[in-house]
DNA sequence: AACTCGGGGTT
DNA sequence: AACCCAGAGTT
């Protein structure tokens, strides 16, 4: 009779070893078994750098150190506090997960991977990460930098981004997996990505994986891994007109299903080409929608623009007085200077208001 | 299976 | 300018 103890692969070991003694990636969530802080952590880190979510992270374990803490909390309040991170849906998500956790799990968090991942916003990723950190249940992590690291160490050119790699590289990361310690390993490879086989320059040079990585021995490290969807980035154009009447301005909610989510904007006038606005034509668009109004054009900003993933946004600041509350406007959300500053708003209006917008 | 959801750092 | 980031939801 032989006993086979579960063989541990090299790439595995190896990973570990460089956890134990050359990674000293330090992060405020890191070694966490608190399921709702690391959730937490997790929702904030998908597709955000972590030093990006760092400053986010901290100021939610504050502001909400229980799950009773955030279900309890006002949405706008959330929003507010996300405010700049992106990817809106998630603090949507998050909020509703909060409180789904306090009135159906009575405040403790499901210990299941099937349970896990049934939470609005936590998909294969965020569950492997919650199962495995907090419970050391033996799930493998499939994010950004296991793909590039199991890419490029097994010389695999399925594309990322395809069914087909998604598939493979799943079961490939399940297999690397140390059965025995999932949350360290997982914690390890992710770390390793990010530091060591990263995706421009990575560290070939003293990487402990060297001898044994395909694409290094190939050449190919610089061509690995494989993506095959092509980024597609169209051009919109935005004119907000901040609508001033008795000290009030004039705000909404975006509801459509678009971009910014949940945030709030002034009166917004979208066009299908860009418009150099002109006090002249400023007063002639604004008859046309309001009717005959009195009032006055305080601004015209200079053109502002910003860059998202898919989306080019131009823009352009139009300050107006009103004398009168036009029909239109009368149902529309008015806040004081106060309550404008309590308001989630995306990147390019909070870049105007800080910049150029002085009451 | 394709599309869409931000914002910012690195090269 | 292109690529990437501790991905997930919708259609």
């Amino acid at each position: 009779m032989i006993f086979v103890k579960s063989m541990k692969s090299q790439f595995t070991r190896t990973i570990l070893q460089w956890n134990r003694t050359q990674n000293n990636r330090e992060m405020p969530w890191k070694g966490e078994k608190n399921p709702y802080h690391i959730w937490l952590s997790e929702i904030i880190l998908q597709q955000t750098r972590v030093e990006q979510g760092r400053a986010y992270y901290n100021r939610f374990i504050k502001k909400y150190p229980t799950v009773f803490k955030l279900a309890a909390a006002p949405e706008q309040e959330v929003f507010k506090l996300w405010e700049g991170l992106g990817y809106y849906n998630r603090c949507r998500n998050l909020l509703y997960t909060a409180r789904e956790i306090v009135q159906r799990y009575n405040g403790i968090f499901p210990d299941q991977y099937e349970e896990i991942i049934q939470l609005k916003g936590v998909g294969p990723y965020t569950a492997a990460a919650i199962a495995s950190f907090a419970y050391n249940l033996p799930y493998a992590v499939v994010d950004g930098n296991v793909f590039r690291v199991l890419s490029r160490f097994h010389g695999v050119d399925t594309a990322i981004d395809s069914t087909a790699g998604k598939q493979l590289f799943t079961a490939l990361a399940a297999k690397m997996l140390d059965k025995k310690f999932p949350g360290e390993y997982n914690q390890a490879i992710m770390d390793f990505g990010a530091t060591v086989c990263k995706p421009m320059v990575p560290s070939c040079s003293h990487c402990p994986l060297q001898n044994n990585c395909a694409a290094y021995q190939t050449g190919m490290v610089n061509r690995l891994p494989v993506k095959e969807k092509i980024l597609t980035r169209k051009t919109r154009h935005f004119t907000y007109f901040i609508f001033e009447y008795e000290g009030k301005t004039f705000t909404r909610q975006r509801t459509g299903k678009d971009i910014w989510q949940g945030l709030f904007e002034f009166y917004l006038a979208e066009t299908e080409k860009s418009q150099k606005w002109t006090v002249t034509s400023v007063t002639a668009w604004l008859e046309e929608q309001l009717g005959p109004q009195s009032l006055k054009i305080l601004a015209i900003s200079s053109p502002e623009s910003q860059q998202l993933t898919h989306q080019q946004i131009n823009g352009c600041f139009i300050r107006v007085s009103l004398k009168k509350m036009p029909a239109l406007l009368s149902s529309g959300n008015w806040v004081t200077p106060k309550g404008l500053s309590a308001l989630a708003f995306p990147k390019l209006i909070t870049k105007y208001l800080s910049e150029k917008y002085k009451p």
